[in-house]
RNA sequence: UGGGGUGUCGUCAAGUGGUAAGACACGGGCCUUUGGAGCCCGCAUUCGGAGGUUCGAAUCCUCCCACCCCAGCCA
């Protein structure tokens, strides 16, 4: 794999796993992916599951799927099965390993009662608003509780009394006793078990005190031998707590490291940010093909080699960055360059007569699936008098480096003739072109000419009687500016990119695609990849979305030939 | 004004005392029955800044600056 060969190109998580193995600090490694069961998965989650998954598997360990549900009133049974298969669609297996730290609540018990007899927790009967007060602030430290020095055998009968049902929510916590003066807020005395009387998605209603993600993260990779605990750089200052409760409780020490969570330019990536644009209905839902969701992104027509190749080449380091959305897309677009099987589709119809093609005739000509892979085969497509082309490739008076079709130019209709434009139809009231008239040369059969002449362009058509009718989202970035406000809350509040979404009806497509399966994905030549909505597509009309564009140099020389402005 | 982090090309990112990898983007060329793909070339005398140590520093020391995170009974 990537991390055992090559020489600079290491992580330096890699870098530190290598050496805590070589020193037989850890003999095995293993890692875990740990999301709350309260969203869908991003590409940022992508970025941590192929992370803890591939670092398993080069180092010859294993990574769990571990739900950390410690909190009921947000969680859903419908989130588990979402997540689990966004990860499977990743390409990832976690065999039996699948855990719940809601399965670790009797030992979390435990333990808490533990830290209790050893004097290092206590039952506080501060409101939250007086534990705020209480706390202090970034410079000034904190007060003790006045409920600190406890008895144990007090907080023992307060604690199970807790579990029992006796209190009401919210009246009492049980504290972990640390420094109120701690320089790091999370040392001050946190609160580890809360009274909340909410139905838990998995253990029902056995209980009413939950404990808090602080004090549970860190136990439940104990408990599961996690060698290696990679984590966002938020949780940083949470270490030393963590560091704290297992050398308290005398357990297993995992080692947490911390990364710097993805950022992708033009988008937003935290659950509340993506929570609004679908309850606000700028989006149409999770899986809308714009949003940033792993079900999105597979709806839009990215594959998971795509994704995973992302996630390998964006590194992992602690500096918080933002990657070029541009990266994103030329791995789908080099993915699907080797897959997706070539197909002719008009987004935008000009009628073209060929003049001199016979009224009543049509014929059939080969197109290669892939003009690289010949194992790809090939189909016949049928060609006759009137066609339809891009509307894009005709300009009636073409600006230099056109190399499309006008008035009197010959193009090459691709894999099948060339033809030189005669004739221009076009609406007496508004003078827009409505058809063109041409002639074909017959010799030209398939593309190529006998006598050696070339043409500057190839268009691709399909033949009108024969096209089917599709329609065809595209699809552009979710906010127009690059920085879409992972730092500022107005960002989401600003509209999303109006160019976000175009749909395309009436466009015409070649027969071959009638029936499509959804999900499949295409190259439109010369356009695009597409990929069939899974959603929408119906048995008279497919739907397309456009997954990724093709690079397109011409409209890079448009724009440079634009006047500045 | 507390604590914890981070600062290397437009964007990611290697480099850990020996004289700045790679990728994307961008620019140029070749090739081409997709203006696609592919191929070739170019693209940081400089590493947040200023001093210092050293024959030699992005890498060590000092000071300074900028940005991010932390005051949920969220995760």
């Amino acid at each position: 794999m990537d991390a055992s060969e090559g020489s600079g190109r290491k992580d330096f998580i890699r870098t530190i796993i290598e050496a805590d193995l070589k020193n037989h600090k850890h003999e095995t490694v293993v890692t875990r992916f740990p999301p709350e069961p309260n969203g869908y998965l991003h590409i940022g989650h992508a970025k941590a599951i192929c992370l803890n998954f591939n670092i398993a598997e080069e180092y010859g360990g294993v990574c769990n799927l571990r739900f950390d549900d410690t909190n009921p009133v947000r969680e859903e049974e419908k989130y588990i099965q979402s997540i689990k298969e966004d990860v499977r669609w990743l390409g990832y297996d976690w065999g039996e390993r699948e855990f719940y730290a809601s399965d670790y609540f009797e030992r979390l018990y435990q333990f808490a009662v533990k830290l209790i007899q050893k004097g290092k927790a206590y039952v506080c009967d501060l409101t939250a608003e007086e534990i705020r007060e209480y706390r202090g602030t970034l410079t000034a430290p904190g007060r003790n509780s006045p409920y600190r020095d406890r008895s144990a055998e007090e907080n023992l009968d307060l604690f199970e009394r807790m579990k029992n049902g006796e209190f009401a929510d919210g009246s009492r916590v049980l504290r972990a006793k640390i420094d109120m003066a701690s320089p790091n807020l999370n040392l001050r005395d946190p609160v580890i078990y809360r009274i909340l009387r909410a139905r838990h998605h998995r253990t029902g209603d056995k209980w009413c005190i939950y404990p808090t993600y602080d004090f549970t993260h860190g136990q439940s990779d104990s408990i599961e031998g996690i060698t290696h605990s990679l984590c966002s750089l938020e949780f940083e200052d949470h270490r030393p707590l963590y560091d704290w409760f297992i050398e308290q409780l005398e357990i297993f020490h995992p080692q947490q490291i911390e990364f710097a969570r993805l950022n992708l330019t033009n988008t937003v990536m935290s659950k509340r940010k993506l929570l609004d644009l679908v309850q606000s209905g700028q989006v149409d839902g999770w899986d809308d093909p714009r949003m940033p969701t792993l079900c999105g992104l597979r709806r839009r027509g990215y594959t998971p080699e795509a994704v995973r190749d992302f996630c390998s080449r964006i590194g992992v380091a602690k500096r918080e960055s933002v990657v070029n959305m541009a990266l994103l897309e030329h791995c789908l677009r080099q993915d699907l360059n080797d897959r997706a099987p070539r197909v002719m589709a008009v987004l935008n119809p000009l009628k073209v007569i060929i003049d001199n093609y016979p009224q009543d005739q049509e014929e059939t000509l080969p197109f290669q699936n892939h003009p690289e892979d010949p194992d790809m085969g090939s189909r016949e497509v049928p060609f006759s008098r009137v066609l339809y082309i891009e509307k894009d490739d005709f300009r009636e008076d073409p600006p230099k480096k056109f190399f499309r079709l006008a008035p009197g130019r010959e193009v090459r209709l691709r894999y099948a003739y060339y033809i030189t434009c005669v004739g221009v139809d076009k609406d007496e009231q508004t003078g827009e072109v409505e058809a063109l008239h041409c002639t074909y040369d017959p010799a030209t059969r398939g593309g190529g000419s006998p006598d050696g002449r070339k043409v500057k362009g190839t268009l691709h058509w399909v033949s009108a009687a024969h096209a089917a009718e599709a329609e065809v989202r595209l699809y552009g970035p979710l906010f127009s500016e690059p920085e879409s406000g992972e730092k500022t809350d107005k960002a989401v509040k600003r509209e999303v990119n109006p160019d976000s979404l175009q749909v395309l009806t009436g466009c015409r497509v070649e027969p071959s695609l009638k029936g499509a399966a959804p999900g499949s994905l295409y190259q439109f030549e010369r356009i695009g990849y597409f990929c069939v909505d899974v959603k929408d597509t119906t048995d008279r009309l497919p739907v397309f979305n456009r997954a990724v564009s093709l690079r397109d140099t011409w409209a890079r020389i448009q724009k440079a030939q634009e006047p500045k402005g």
